[in-house]
DNA sequence: AGCACGCCGACT
DNA sequence: GTCGGCGTGCTC
């Protein structure tokens, strides 16, 4: 008896086991997909975990549907990997299948519904929704479900679908097909009866009266002459200025024959590589402590100011990786920066750069998983955003992680609620490779970690070309409003400087973090405020759409034109977004060209793209945007930064926030001045003497450290302490309430006062869900692990409580 | 997570 | 009186 256990893509923390034959285990391997039958009747792609003789005890053992793989398409090193992403992040094997196989790989079964041709029926027995669908299936063979909804036009068909099985109208049988189709491009030859030169004459003389024909033949006899290449078909119907008929003639004829060559979707086409840059002084001698470092440890922080020229140092070390015949990872936090990068890489490296995000395509990432897997020389380097951890690295030498201090490299919804850059460090682990974090902020996390001595550091402090760091100057617009220096929301001084760059022929960044024309519309008379209905929060106002938006759950309503409680016309805009600065700059510079990026614009697969590309070319003066602005992008003609308002980040509610505010706004910073002139940076706020503002403007980032760690340790916050949040969730308030209150007083009774909450968030409720957060705070010297088995205990018997079992659980390891 | 089964309110 | 809503439990 043979049995092998599999992972399921579906959240069920644990393994299932179904049976095989004795030549089908000899087959199988860890790591290679089969389908199964799960439940009454869906077939699931499950990937084989182990293979054993131990039978089951307590239940029958299915046997498996079908063998999908050949061979491994998931490594043992993965598997591994997967384990400890489950483990860490408290999630299932399933949840981090689903997240790292492309979705071409996971095959689900499908039912289709087709006419039982062996009955006939008398129309008159059929209600009219079955009769809709037997009417259907006279004109097309199957139904899919999907389709029979669109028919019906209602949700629940199952019913139907089951009385037309009673009655023996219909069979149904589940379809499961493979998802990855390889592309494939047409070519054509010239017919092997043809090859002799007195045959071709003969095919020209006989094709005189077919011109186009002949034009086509000649064409392509003039093609072949110049390179040995295959032609494609779309290549010959362009150069010989044809159709796609002329050419399906002559194949029909037998003159050409066609055949198909499988091609990647993502091809690089560039020239061939240059060589990698010399460094500068300060470079190499970063790179050199870098190679000290490695000696000593796994992983180096590289903390390097901006425009420093990092990206040379990491070109340099994937260099000396790549000659080793090793695969390297190098990690960007988001797909936004990859253009710029690829093409950087591109240079360099070629055709071995492979890019990875999820903004491709299903088939697209099935190519490049293809391509790591086999170590093909087409994905030496892998390019790529978080999810690019979860790849099938072979024979990994090197990771870095850019930009390390981002937090989007923390995957938020759903689970796997993993960290990119820890996912790394473990992955590089396995492998035994080095890992190399880079930032011009680094996390406290892993500046805490080189002061434990954990990761080694190396700084880089001078910027490339020896350009200055901004000047950045605080303007206070509070003293600014009492003297009337204010123009809607630009100082005096923002201004002036913002007239003399312009003069200059420079380019400024207008820094808001908030999208939107005014996150509040206030009636002046009674004070009501336009509120989501599905969501705890005030509408945004919209101008451009003249539209008020929910940024949480997507609700958006025309914008009202009195006020929805009183009547009354009297409306006023609190607060302001990128919108509204946008407005004011035209309005102030009337000549000045002016863009806007953030959410609302960069929609669309090309929407960073094209305002990116806007701002190169110069096409644009002055580009409004949030948070998106700082994702290290090389802006080279900017002089000048504006941070609008510096005190809304500094005020968020987290404990983060001045390290997050102190890093956003030394990033904006450094798109200031790259090339050759200083930069100027102005932050406008209503308190400059907040510290993290004067440690924005001294570039003091030991300072900040200090002080921030000060407090980090004092309210047991990371890198000292260690969080898990917890997070409820239902319709249904009171339930919220109730099951947050049994959660948190089960946890106070293993770990007393490191239990925080339950406590409602400042939006408590989104898309109509109620959400109530308890923290828990683990102490340096307690094991993780064994929190973690504590917390999965109370967790099992709180969904043993009859009323909680409708309550969503989200459980976040080192929550962001 | 799906999906089937079972109980209860809203219409023909 | 059925249809269709959702709560409950199970999946090798």
């Amino acid at each position: 008896m043979h049995y092998i256990d599999v992972i399921l893509p579906i959240p069920l923390p644990k393994l299932f086991t179904y049976s095989v034959t004795e030549a089908e285990a000899n087959f199988l391997k860890s790591g290679i997909r089969v389908s199964v039958p799960f439940g009454k009747s869906k077939i699931y792609t499950a990937l084989v975990f182990s293979i054993h003789t131990n039978k089951p005890m307590v239940y029958e053992a299915k046997d498996i549907h079908q063998i999908l793989d050949d061979e491994p398409v998931v490594t043992q090193m993965q598997i591994k990997h997967w384990q400890w992403i489950s483990e860490y992040y408290m999630c299932t094997l399933g949840d981090v299948m689903r997240a790292a196989l492309p979705n071409a790989f996971i095959l689900e079964s499908e039912t289709v519904i087709s006419r039982n041709t062996s009955n006939i029926i008398n129309d008159e027995d059929l209600k009219d929704n079955e009769f809709l669908i037997y009417e259907a299936l006279n004109h097309q063979s199957s139904l899919k479900i999907q389709d029979i909804i669109s028919i019906l036009d209602k949700k629940n068909v199952l019913p139907v679908i089951k009385r037309l099985l009673e009655k023996d109208i219909v069979i149904v049988e589940e379809e499961i097909y493979e998802k990855y189709k390889p592309k494939l491009v047409r070519y054509v030859k010239l017919s092997t009866n043809y090859s002799t030169e007195t045959k071709l004459q003969e095919l020209l003389d006989d094709l005189s009266r077919a011109p186009k024909q002949r034009q086509v033949v000649m064409t392509l006899f003039s093609i072949s002459a110049q390179s040995k290449k295959p032609i494609k078909v779309s290549e010959l119907t362009e150069k010989s200025n044809t159709s796609a008929a002329i050419i399906k003639s002559l194949i029909d004829k037998d003159v050409l024959e066609e055949y198909y060559i499988q091609t990647d979707r993502i091809q690089y086409s560039g020239e061939d590589n240059n060589p990698v840059k010399t460094l500068n002084k300060p470079q190499l001698k970063a790179y050199q402590e870098i190679q000290e470092s490695f000696e000593r440890h796994q992983i180096t922080l590289l903390h390097g100011v901006t425009s420093s020229g990092k990206t040379e140092i990491y070109v340099k070390l994937i260099e000396e990786a790549l000659a080793e015949g090793k695969q390297v990872l190098y990690l960007v936090p988001e797909i936004a920066l990859t253009t710029q990068l690829v093409s950087r890489l591109q240079e360099y490296f070629g055709e071995k750069v492979a890019v990875f995000h999820s903004k491709y395509s299903s088939q697209e990432r099935v190519e490049v998983w293809k391509h790591v897997l086999d170590n093909s020389s087409k994905a030496r380097i892998v390019l790529g955003a978080r999810s690019s951890v979860l790849l099938p690295f072979h024979n990994l030498g090197l990771v870095i992680v850019d930009e390390e201090h981002e937090s989007s490299y923390k995957q938020f919804d759903p689970a796997p609620r993993y960290h990119a850059r820890d996912a790394a460090i473990v992955l590089a682990h396995l492998f035994q490779c080095k890992t190399l974090l880079g930032s011009a902020t680094p996390s406290l996390e892993s500046y805490y970690n080189t002061k434990q001595n954990k990761y080694g550091l190396v700084e880089l402090t001078t910027r490339f070309n020896e350009v200055l760091m901004p000047d950045i100057e605080l303007v206070d617009i509070k003293d600014k409003q009492k003297r009337k220096r204010m123009t809607g929301h630009f100082s005096d001084r923002l201004i002036e400087e913002m007239t003399e760059t312009l003069k200059d022929g420079h380019q400024i960044i207008l820094f808001q973090n908030r999208r939107g024309f005014s996150p509040i519309v206030e009636c002046l008379t009674c004070g009501h405020a336009p509120q989501c209905p599905n969501c705890d929060v005030s509408l945004t106002y919209h101008q451009y759409k003249d539209q008020l938006r929910c940024h949480y759950c997507g609700y958006y309503s025309a914008m009202i034109k009195a006020c929805e409680a009183c009547g009354s016309l009297d409306l006023d805009n609190k607060g302001f977004g990128t919108e509204q600065v946008e407005e004011e700059v035209k309005e102030l510079f009337p000549d000045a060209k002016v863009a806007r990026m953030d959410l609302d614009t960069t929609r669309g697969k090309y929407g960073y793209e094209k305002i990116i590309t806007a701002l190169e070319q110069q096409e644009v003066d002055v580009l409004v945007g949030t948070q998106m602005l700082t994702k290290g992008l090389d802006f080279r003609h900017v002089k000048l930064v504006g941070i609008m308002n510096a005190d809304n980040m500094l005020n968020f509610p987290d404990f983060r926030a001045h390290e997050r505010s102190f890093q956003l706004m030394l990033q904006v910073s450094g798109r200031a001045g790259r090339t050759e002139e200083r930069g100027k940076v102005l932050i406008q706020t209503y308190n400059p003497y907040h510290n993290i503002l004067q440690q924005v403007s001294t570039n003091a980032y030991q300072d900040m450290y200090v002080e921030q760690m000060e407090e980090r340790f004092n309210f047991k916050y990371p890198p000292v302490y260690r969080l898990i949040k917890i997070t409820l969730k239902h319709r249904d308030y009171n339930k919220v309430n109730q099951g947050a209150d049994w959660y948190a007083k089960s946890l106070r009774l293993v770990f007393g006062t490191d239990v925080l909450g339950p406590e409602f968030p400042p939006v408590s409720r989104i898309r109509n869900q109620y959400i109530k957060h308890i923290l828990v705070k683990i102490p340096p010297k307690q094991s993780v692990s064994k929190t973690k088995e504590a917390i999965i205990r109370i967790n099992n018997s709180f969904f043993n409580i009859k009323d909680f079992r409708a309550l969503r659980v989200i459980l976040n390891v080192d929550n962001y």
